[in-house]
DNA sequence: CGGTTAATTAACCGATTCGCGAAATAAAGG
DNA sequence: CCTTTATTTCGCGAATCGGTTAATTAACCG
């Protein structure tokens, strides 16, 4: 499969991650749609489109000039298996024991 | 909670998810135990480990010299709630079709 | 064909990141 | 104290990143 830490790479900027929600909510959504209210200009949203891509966790569908653009189910799927894979670990009372202490201890 | 972006942006070097995933497997190890077998010196994961902590991944606890870093919990399980907050989208059987025309129809 | 719309690619630039070696800090232990 | 051990902080170059404007490609439409 792809790379996880490539897909946490992509997700770590924020306007990506905030690309990618907005897919998510919205199912598919345009470049030039996601373009307007992003702050920035087409072509930086492009590569940012670019990168998610690589990174597996987008498709893109052409439809006349517009390239509609969505998540790739199989890419959050790979994350959620990591975690589950480690489910135990953060779900288990002697871990959320030492989150409190880490709280506590603060530092 | 810890911004979700700053946290995959943390994993997203590989380094650092190699620590991570070897802090997961083994509990606490000692900075020096990580920096053995990395393959880079010991300041360069002494600041992956701080990128580590800023982004709330991991803790450290002091014994004598050596710090023993692990996983905070409570990290995994942001990741895991939002994954499973999108669950329904990339288990469905509509999404993992469109999974699967997208591997056919190959970039 | 010529014009418009949509998106990407190219070229460039400032800021950040990631590695290193050297120096500083912290805690033990003779 | 002084040395040893463990880790972090400090500069410093090389490389990457994220943004810009300008140019290019692609598809529709009169």
């Amino acid at each position: 499969m792809l790379p996880l830490s490539e897909i946490f790479a992509a997700l770590g900027d924020p306007v990506r991650f905030s690309i990618v929600e907005r897919l998510l909510a919205e199912g598919e959504v345009a470049a030039g749609d996601l373009v307007s209210g992003s702050g920035i200009t087409a072509p930086a949203i492009s590569r940012h489109l670019s990168v998610l891509r690589d990174a597996g966790l987008v498709q893109s569908r052409a439809e006349a000039q517009r390239r509609l653009y969505s998540v790739r189910p199989d890419s959050l799927q790979t994350i959620a298996r990591w975690t589950m894979d480690h489910r135990e670990f953060w779900e288990s009372s002697v871990a959320r024991l030492d989150a409190l202490m880490a709280l506590e201890e603060k530092k």
